[in-house]
DNA sequence: TCAAAAGTGTTTGTAATACACCCATGA
DNA sequence: TCATGGGTGTATTACAAACACTTTTGA
C-alpha cells in the first residue's frame, strides 16, 4: 500500500475547494403565545421581499460552531444561549451564487433579551406557524429545525430557555401547548414537572392579576438528574 | 434597504471558497455477535497505521447526500441501504491537509452483502467496541454515530437493516443486546415485537440446529404503522 | 359576591417488568 | 434420553390519562 503525504493529498483535492460553507441560525423565541423565529429580509435581488434565516459564510479560520455563535452574537448580542447543530443542507442549486452548503443550527433565546438594534431594522420576529415561504431552502431548514425542537422538547427539559428567568407553571404549559400544538391536562402537567425536580420555588407570586396569583419558579439545572429514568424498554 | 445582486454577493464571499467539504460514512454491520464498522487504512503519512472512516471530498457538482451514497457505492457496491446524516464536524485543525469540514453519515448494511473486492483489501470490518484510536477525529465521529444509532434503535424499528432477509426473533434480540449493551428478557422481547406487527412469519424454520428450530421472519415495512402510538406525554 | 385562574388527589387504563414451565430437535 | 434453545402466559408494578372541587385574588 502506498502512502501519500499531505501535499500530494492537497493537490489531489484542490479542485474541490470551490465550495463555500455557511451556517444558518434558526433563532427561536416565545412571546407567551406563539413560537417565533428571528428572520431578516433577504439582501439578494433574487429573493427580494423574501425572508431568510440569519446566516453567514464560515470563515476559513474559525470553528464551524464558532461561526454559528458569531452569527448569533452579531445579530442578537446574546452569548451563552442554548444552541444545537441540526442538519447540513447541500443540494446542488440551493444557493444562486454558487455552491454553498449550509449547516443549520437552532437556538432558543429569551425573546425579551433580544434588543433589536437600529442597524438591525431588517430583523423581525415571525410567528413560525404563519410562515409560508422563505428565501433559498430556508423554509425547509426551518421546518426541519422546528420538528427537531418539538422532539427535543418532549425528551429533554429545554423549554426554559425560551422563558424569562421567573415563570409560572402555566407559562411553561402554554409553551408546550403552543410549540407542540396539543392540549395538555393542567393537573397532570403540573404533577409531572413538579415531580421532575427541576423547578425551584422562588416563594414569589404573580402581581396585579385579577385572580389568584400563581407561584413563580426558576429552572434549576443542578437538580435535574439527567436521564435518570432512561427507558430500558423499546419505545416504538 | 439596499439589495445586492448575485455577483456582488459572490465577490464578497469569494475569499471563503477555501474550504473543502467531505463526507464520511460510518458503515455499520452486524455479524450475529457484535456491531462492526467498515474501516480503511489511512493513506495519509501522518496517520500511517491508523484506521479511518470511508470518506471522500464532495464534488462541486453533486448533492451532498449523493456524495455519501457514492462513497458507499464505491466501497461496498451497495445501493438503497439505510443511511442517515448525523452531524457535521468542523473543528479548525481536524484535517492536516487544510480546512476540511466533514459531514458524517451512518448506514446500516447486511454484512453478508458486502463483498470486499480485491482492490479494497485495505478495508476491514472492525468490532466497534474494540476500537480505541482512529485517524483524524474519526473516533469522535464514530462515537457520535454509535450513540445516535443506539437511540434510533430504541425509537424506530431499523435493526432489520443489519440482518439477513430471513431472521429469527432471537437474532433480532441478539442484535439489540449487542448494540445497546443490555440484557433483555426473551419473553418480553418476543411479545413486544410480535405485537408491533412488523414481523411477517415466513412459515419456515431454521435447519440443522441441534435443538428445536426457530421460526424465520422477515420485516414487513407495510405493516408498520409508523409512530402510531406517539407519546402525548412528556418523556423525561 | 362574582369571575377567573390557581392549586390539589384519586381512579382507571395501559404497558413494561418479572418470572417458570413445556416443546421440538439432533446428538 | 439428554442437552439445547424455542415457544408460551400470568401476576405485578409503574406511569400516563381522565377527571371535579376548593382557594385566592381583583374587580
Amino acid at each position: 500500500m502506498h502512502t501519500k503525504n499531505i501535499h500530494a493529498h492537497l493537490d489531489e483535492i484542490k479542485d474541490c475547494f470551490q465550495t463555500a460553507v455557511s451556517v444558518d441560525c434558526v433563532i427561536f423565541g416565545f412571546d407567551n403565545t406563539a413560537l417565533k423565529v428571528l428572520l431578516i429580509e433577504s439582501d439578494l435581488k433574487e429573493y427580494k421581499g423574501s425572508w431568510s434565516l440569519l446566516g453567514n459564510i464560515m470563515r476559513p479560520d474559525e470553528d464551524l460552531d464558532e461561526a454559528a455563535y458569531r452569527v448569533l452574537r452579531e445579530r442578537t448580542g446574546l452569548e451563552d444561549v442554548y444552541m444545537e447543530q441540526i442538519q447540513t443542507f447541500g443540494a446542488l442549486k440551493r444557493h444562486p451564487a454558487g455552491r454553498v452548503i449550509t449547516v443549520a443550527y437552532y437556538s432558543l433565546v429569551n425573546i425579551e433579551h433580544v434588543a433589536l438594534k437600529k442597524h438591525n431594522n431588517e430583523l423581525h420576529w415571525h410567528t413560525v406557524k404563519d410562515i409560508q415561504h422563505m428565501a433559498f431552502d430556508h423554509k425547509q431548514i426551518l421546518d426541519t429545525c422546528y420538528e427537531r425542537l418539538k422532539r427535543q422538547l418532549i425528551e429533554q427539559p429545554i423549554g426554559f430557555n425560551l422563558l424569562p428567568g421567573k415563570f409560572t407553571i402555566r407559562d411553561l404549559q402554554n409553551l408546550y401547548e403552543a410549540i407542540l400544538d396539543v392540549k395538555l391536562d393542567r393537573r397532570n402537567f403540573r404533577k409531572k414537572f413538579l415531580s421532575l425536580n427541576v423547578l425551584e420555588d422562588l416563594n414569589e407570586a404573580q402581581e396585579a392579576v385579577s385572580h389568584r396569583p400563581a407561584k413563580l419558579y426558576k429552572f434549576n439545572f443542578e437538580k435535574h438528574e439527567l436521564q435518570k429514568k432512561r427507558f430500558l424498554g423499546i419505545g416504538f
